[in-house]
DNA sequence: AACAGCTTCAACCGCTGTCTT
DNA sequence: GAAGACAGCGGTTGAAGCTGT
């Protein structure tokens, strides 16, 4: 598998987004949708990698980003998704609409892990395996423009980006970020990739490392398989019913059987209480 | 007012998974 | 099956803003 060279060319922009580039990445995925996120930026004329620009629309562009403080339920389920899931902030973020991963894996840092008791906050590891060191990159130019995150906010909060006819507001109404990018853009962004398959095909792991000790031993493997990108729940639904859990058959717990069926109606939210009731098993 | 330390969060980096050829 | 291309993910960074002294 080749790496993406990213950024490679030199005289691509780093750094914050101007609200030019916003509005010129704006308004050219409401008329074009984002079907090639590298060929994007030359076709919009933006001096930057496909990478960056598919970066500033899932986390600050799009319009069904939820922008403000996160409610004490939406942290509560942070919290809880967190617990069961561990690091994969795409797939909590799938159960928060209008929440980026981004945003949660901030949030996470900056608020939440603090309210965790020191004990759990030293089980927490990476749901990888451990990297080696990033190499620093020479030089940066960044920041330069850089407008504070508050004022931005702020900003917008004042004067809701437009998108063609439409105004970049109001997250609340629109749906979820798993369905809402189809919203976003004209038809031709059928085979929008983003965040279509980032909900529907996200794989909801159990924290291999973290979390396996405490919870349920829910192989990795049975995960990324039942839960295929296409949706095609029934067939999984078949396969979910023969897979066994090393030495936890799953199935033979009538509660968990019978949420495990019920995956093959509700989807992500089916898995959610699948994941909710199994943390309860120890208790029953 | 000035400085230092801390916090926040947008953006970057590098890796992995998936699809295509 | 191998290799390339691309999308997506999670970890990390660092400047701006905030707070305390």
């Amino acid at each position: 598998m080749g790496r993406a060279p990213c950024c490679e060319k030199l005289g691509l922009k780093k750094g914050p987004w101007t609200p030019e580039e916003d509005q010129i990445l704006i308004n050219y995925i409401n008329t074009n949708g984002h079907n090639n996120w590298r060929a994007l930026p030359k076709q919009a004329g933006l001096l930057r990698c496909g990478k960056s620009c598919r970066l500033r629309w899932i986390n600050y562009l799009r319009p069904d980003i939820k922008r403000g403080n996160f409610t004490n339920e939406e942290e509560e389920t942070i919290l809880k998704l967190h617990e069961m899931l561990g690091n994969r902030w795409s797939a909590i973020a799938a159960r928060l609409p209008g929440r980026t991963d981004n945003e949660i894996k901030n949030v996470w840092h900056t608020h939440l892990k603090k309210r965790l008791p020191p004990q759990e906050n030293n089980n927490i590891k990476s749901t990888k395996k451990p990297r080696p060191k990033q190499k620093k990159k020479l030089e940066i130019t960044k920041k330069s423009n850089k407008t504070s995150s508050k004022q931005k906010q702020e900003k917008e909060e004042e004067e809701p980006i437009k998108i063609g006819d439409r105004t970049m507001m109001s997250p609340n109404t629109q749906c979820s970020s798993s369905s809402s990018i189809n919203n976003t853009t004209n038809n031709n962004n059928n085979n929008d990739g983003v965040s279509m398959n980032n909900s529907s095909g996200e794989s909801i792991n159990n924290d291999d490392d973290g979390n396996k000790d405490d919870n349920l031993a829910l192989d990795e493997e049975f995960w990324s398989e039942v839960l295929s990108s296409d949706n095609s729940y029934d067939e999984d639904a078949r396969k979910f019913e023969d897979i066994e859990f090393g030495d936890l058959d799953l199935f033979h717990f009538p509660l968990l059987s019978s949420s495990a069926s019920s995956v093959a109606c509700d989807g992500m939210d089916s898995w959610y209480d699948f994941c909710t009731k199994s943390l309860e098993l120890p208790q029953l």
